[in-house]
RNA sequence: AGGGAUAUGGUGUAAUGGCAGCACAACAGAUUUUGGAUCUGUUUGUCCAGGUUCGAAUCCUGGUAUCCCUGCCA
């Protein structure tokens, strides 16, 4: 985990001892699967208590029964497993801590903090008023504590119907956040829950249950996305009210969702619904079972969630970043063999014999980068390179991929053309001498011969032997939709022809409805192909789970579910990078462009210089500041703001007057607003006066002015107290430029040769070391005279 | 419209008043018995307008854009 906001709030609170140590947890609701999503979550959850030799939790926030289930609790855990995750004894299921949650309801009752409402859902939403107008209160707020008790108790005890009651938290319905407008804490649902069956007719709701098992686990730093910033102020209503010490805090972070992937739940529903996947674990869906069924590691996936940031925006990451975590994963772990996606026949003529061929699992470059020396073989062991090798029988029958041949190449081609050579790859060169067609044109056979050692070919295709490779069926899959954002609205987005040979193609326009079924239309009729090829040998006798690379094609593993013995099925996991395939795409391609947005395109030219509209109480205000000697626009904001006003208003008159107003607007003011001032107008005088007699450097001043700031001393008698007014003589100046230069000896060096940006680097580093008593202009002077000297 | 959050290359993320860096992507070259990998290099950025400061991505003022909130979901 890269250092972030979370981390950094953390550390703080580590080093105050506030906590003495790290509890974080991931809740997931167990009412769906968990996805590439999730993954961030979790691991920032997670990964995070690691990082800080802190606990971690699992917890099934399960307080809505409907559409939870042991089955989707159990798929979650198993999945966290898979990934790497282990609780410990730190797992929890909100629904067992039904009793205590509502022990602090009835806390909450007795001190007056909540109420029993009994108007209608409608009438509530009516009352809770608007942005724009307050939330009246309800004629049942002012209820007594004894009979808002008693119907609360009544409430379980199942005494009324669903929805005729509920708890409120008594809060402030004339709250802007509209989260503060009393919410709601139980409501009355005879629903059966997966663990806690029919012992409860009321559940309480997110708000209030949340920051209770939050607190009841001992969380520290609980975090949460960027939606429920305004819930915060419920976390902290309760925190308080219910006097949790120490108590745990709500942190936000931004959203992480991937191009050209969907994750809401519903949506995912429909996929499997509608037959546009096999199921949820059809390796085309974001879910994690997926991404397991199609072959990616926990380890890629880890990977790929600790490089995408963490940030309070929310943001979509490039799917490329994914695609490259997956590659990088397993360009180190899958051994090279050869299959062949879609054959051509190939006949070597001068070939009398079958040979043996044994050729190594792995490039030269992998085998350099092991740091051990060793590689492994599909089974795990690990052996020396030469050691690391397969048998491959080349035979006078053989296969090579379609793509590998061509009696009419384009521009670049590398592979075999008529009378053209090419290296088997393993095998030797080979060169093509006649070929076959049928009756539409399509290559059937290639008569070849293999030439002499010495000969010379541009390109290398795999191949494999006809008679020794394993029939099988390949799947290779695609991106699920065609867009990078299929919720959005694509207005370039061009309709694939119809294409009846496509499943889903007929079921997508048939089943488009104008509202949620919008994304259907992106779906790719392109993100499964099937082929059937063959593949070598060598796998009959590997590990079921092996990946492998399959030469020049991509990461394959045999399909978990659905391969057999006798008629194996691979799945690609990913394709290799074609470097091929983008210059194809670049030369066919028209002019027309991807049309790069252009900033200036998309934000409107701002109106600028725009000057708020005064009362003429402000206009006064203004002239009054403006007459003192401050500036038209230190003037302006101060008159429009009550506590800068308030502040200033003991400022003294004079040649000093414009500097205090200055500060006040341009270093005092949010401080000022937050009320951390404890320092007054008056003091500032002085400060202003040793500046203007050039007694102390802005830099001085502006320190000084901040830490009295924070501690209320008179600014210029700290300055005084430090001697920060002493000055500094030429000749202590000349020393420590000296020594910041003899102290970076690779900036000077950088800097000489060239990189003068430097230059700005040298001053901070010379202001720091002189407290901000050098005087910037003289340091410049000095600094380029040393720095040229050198 | 009220409240809240956010804004740095194509994408994601650093820089906490002092060198705009890193990763992915793209492009070019080297290397290569994978058009892979690797190595080297290059292009592209501080939302806008003012202000404070020797110096601003960072501080101040104003604006713009995007997202969230008005479930008895989480």
């Amino acid at each position: 985990m890269a250092p972030n906001f979370i981390t950094e709030i953390i550390e703080r609170d580590l080093a105050s001892g506030k906590y003495a140590g790290v509890v974080t947890r991931f809740p997931p609701e167990p009412n769906g699967y968990l996805h590439l999503g999730h993954t961030f979550a979790s691991f920032l959850d997670f990964q995070t208590a690691v990082q800080y030799g802190g606990r971690y939790h699992l917890r099934l926030d399960d307080t809505n029964p409907e559409g939870e289930s042991q089955e989707f609790a159990e798929g979650i855990m198993a999945d966290l497993r898979w990934m790497g995750w282990d609780w410990g004894d730190g797992l929890f299921y909100a629904s067992d801590n039904f009793e205590r949650y509502y022990g602090y309801a009835e806390q909450l009752i007795r001190q007056g903090d909540a109420y029993v409402d009994s108007v209608s859902g409608d009438e509530m939403a009516r009352l809770r008023g608007d942005a724009h107008t307050p939330g009246t209160p309800s004629e049942y707020r002012e209820r007594g504590v004894d009979e808002n008790l008693d119907l609360f108790r009544r409430m379980r005890a199942g005494d009324f119907a669903d929805g005729a009651h509920v708890l409120r938290g008594r809060i402030d319905l004339g709250s802007a956040n509209m989260k503060l407008r009393d919410p709601v804490l139980y409501r009355i649902k005879r629903a059966w829950h997966y663990r806690a069956g029919d012992a409860w007719c009321i559940y309480p709701m997110y708000d209030f249950q949340h920051p209770l098992q939050d607190a009841i686990e001992g969380v520290t730093h609980s975090m949460c996305s960027l939606e429920f910033v305004d819930n915060r102020a419920i976390y902290d209503w309760l925190m308080e009210r219910l006097a949790f010490a120490p108590r745990p805090h709500q942190y936000e972070f931004g959203r992480r969702s991937l191009e050209y992937t969907i994750v809401s739940k519903r949506k995912l529903r429909q996929l499997v619904a509608g037959g546009h996947v096999t199921g949820w674990d059809d390796p085309r869906m974001p879910t994690l079972r997926a991404q397991q069924r199609l072959g990616v590691t926990p380890e890629a996936v880890r990977a790929f969630a600790s490089q995408i940031g963490v940030s309070r925006t929310n943001r979509t990451v490039d799917i490329a970043v994914y695609e490259n975590a997956v590659r990088d994963d397993l360009n180190h772990r899958a051994p090279r063999v050869m299959a062949v996606l879609d054959p051509v026949r190939v006949t070597l003529e001068n070939l009398e014999e079958a040979r043996t061929l044994q050729i190594p699992y792995w490039p030269h470059d992998v085998i350099e980068a092991s740091s051990d020396g060793l590689v492994a073989l599909p089974g795990g062991e690990r052996v020396a390179p030469e050691q690391a090798v397969r048998d491959v029988p080349l035979t006078r029958e053989l296969f090579i991929e379609r793509e590998d041949f061509s009696a009419d190449p384009p521009r670049g081609y590398k592979r075999l053309t008529p009378g053209g050579t090419v290296r088997l790859r393993g095998a030797g060169i080979i060169r093509a001498d006649d070929f076959e067609t049928d009756d539409s044109g399509n290559v059937t056979h290639v008569h070849a011969t293999l030439l002499e050692d010495g000969a010379r070919a541009g390109g290398v295709i795999h191949w494999a032997s006809a008679a020794h490779a394993i029939p099988a069926e390949f799947r290779l899959y695609d991106r699920l939709f065609r867009v990078a954002n299929p919720e959005g609205q694509n207005p370039d987005d061009i309709a694939p022809e119809f294409d009846p040979e496509q499943p889903g193609h007929a079921e997508l326009s048939e089943d488009s409805g104008p509202l949620d079924t919008g994304f259907l239309r992106y779906l790719n009729p392109g993100s499964l192909r099937v082929t059937r090829g063959f593949v070598e040998g060598s796998v009959a006798n590997d590990p079921p789970d092996t990946r492998y690379q399959f030469e020049r094609q991509g990461y394959f593993w045999r399909d978990p579910v659905d391969s057999r013995g006798d008629a194996p099925v691979y799945g690609r996991i990913i394709t290799l990078k074609d470097a091929w395939a983008q210059t194809q795409k670049a030369e066919s391609g028209k002019p027309k462009g991807e049309g790069k947005k252009q900033k200036a395109e998309t934000t409107p030219v701002a109106v600028s210089g725009a000057q708020p509209v005064l009362t003429p109480g402000q206009e006064a205000e203004v002239t009054r500041l403006t007459d003192l000697g401050a500036s038209e626009g230190d003037a302006r904001t101060v008159a429009r703001d009550e506590t800068l006003l308030t502040f200033l208003a003991d400022a003294a008159p004079g040649d000093t007057f414009a500097q205090v107003a200055s500060w006040t607007v341009n270093d005092l003011a949010t401080l000022l607003r937050a009320g951390e001032v404890k320092v007054r107008a008056a003091d500032l005088a002085p400060l202003a006066g040793l500046l203007a007699f050039g007694k102390v450097t802005s830099r001085v001043a502006r320190d000084a002015l901040a830490r009295a700031a924070a501690s209320g001393e008179a600014p210029a008698a700290l300055i005084e107290r430090e001697g920060l007014n002493s000055g500094l003589d030429e000749a202590e100046l000349g020393r420590i430029v000296a020594e910041v230069l003899e102290k970076h000896p690779a900036e000077v060096e950088a800097y000489q040769s060239g990189k003068t940006a430097l230059l700005g680097f040298f001053t901070g580093q010379i202001m720091r070391a002189t407290k901000g008593k050098a005087e910037p202009g003289r340091v410049s002077g000095v600094l380029k005279a040393a720095l040229d000297a050198d």
